[in-house]
DNA sequence: AAATGTGATCTAGATCACATTT
DNA sequence: AAATGTGATCTAGATCACATTT
């Protein structure tokens, strides 16, 4: 299984969602829910990234936390609400499965795994989101821009994907020339490279050295979710 | 009860938790727990203020998330962990209900709306760590500050509570200096007033016309785990 | 000592603006 | 047009430091 929270799952309960999901490809840029909107069914990334995105009043917006393969979109439905906690976009392209909240349902019902692995992403999600709280108060942009490429290195196939600098900056509420300080700075020293908008981690290594601590606690977080 | 939680149970869910248990005093500083330890007691506030806090590795930290009488402390219980997300610290002191896992344990079994009451408390709280990543890029050290003071006032009783300066600016991760500026202007504006860590607020409306949206949304989450 | 007030100076990242390349 | 590069200038909040009041 691609997505890792499925892939948790006992081999009953990955045969039904094997048979009633569908795999879609979603598009850079995508709109999957509306903040608050109803959420019909749970997606779990195969190797797509999708966001949550704060709007406030005054038009300005950020990422409140993003999901990838380690997850899915769609956790309100087991906390008891239903509805989605932002809106939804899907930051770079990719496939994912799509079950329908009425067949997750009958998967709760049936198997006694399913809830378990969800509430345990819950708690993963929580630790993201609290490691983000800090992050955004104490660490610099360009720890920021670094730790969102190590994230999404670790949720897509291979070392290239399709990110702008412009997409970065509004994911991380900087200027467009903040972030490309940032990404010439990484490309310089070898670590990325980029061109109109695909992006290429050339040496993950060079990424680490420069990330906050952050990353880590993160990934780490997510790596327990499993059994 | 003094705890909304708690308020919202069953009749014989509560009369087990007035039961079983223990009402402590919390002073403000009190160590509850630290970074991922064992969760050995969840602790429901009445009029106390408990933070979350971030400690990264070169000594600096803020709050991650806060906890009053809307909230208990010891979610990782329910969502399958059993570690904490972070040190909890008492900000505000007051009163709390201390309820011993293994009591906790028994409620689960033999009450089911402790699971459905707890895990509402869950989305809430999820929401307000949403809203404080987006709050934390997006808002001022000013709107910040007030949103913490009427996070605080809607957690105890009355209008005054113990809270210095130098604490605010260790939870926001701001300069004492800044908070002082902050503080001293709504002083002068006549929205609280302070000697020596006592705090009062004399005027919430002024509070609430320089607050930032996401007062009101953390808010509403929190009003929102009501049945 | 603990809490608060304030002043001089620096800097990360902002606003505003325009230029280049595919 | 979409993506990237860069320059002049401003500012919120930082660092560093010291002073006052209970």
């Amino acid at each position: 299984m691609e997505n890792s929270v499925l892939s948790w799952l006992q081999p009953d309960a990955q045969r039904f969602f094997r048979e009633n999901a569908i795999v879609r490809h979603l598009n850079s840029g995508d709109l999957i829910y509306d903040d608050e909107a109803v959420v019909t069914h749970t997606i779990f990334p195969h190797d797509c990234v999708i966001s949550i995105m704060a709007e406030m009043a005054d038009g300005r917006s950020v990422e409140k936390a993003s999901i990838g393969r380690e997850g899915f979109v769609g956790l309100p439905v087991i906390l008891g609400g239903g509805r989605t906690f932002g809106r939804c976009v899907v930051q770079v392209p990719g496939k994912a499965s799509w079950l329908s909240v009425a067949d997750l349902d009958v998967a709760l019902q049936e198997f006694h795994c399913v809830r378990q692995v969800m509430l345990r992403y819950a708690k993963s999600f929580t630790l993201q989101l609290m490691e983000s709280v800090a992050c955004n108060s104490l660490h610099t942009a360009d720890q920021r821009v670094v730790r969102w490429l190590l994230h999404a290195h670790d949720r897509v196939d291979g070392d290239t994907f399709y990110l702008t600098q412009e997409a970065i900056s509004n994911l991380l509420a900087l200027r467009r020339a903040t972030v490309n300080a940032a990404c010439s700075d990484l490309q310089q020293a070898g670590g990325i490279s980029y061109h109109r908008g695909h992006l290429t981690i050339t040496d993950r290594q060079i990424l680490q050295s420069r990330v906050c601590e952050c990353y880590d606690r993160v990934r780490r977080a997510a790596l327990c979710t499993a059994p």
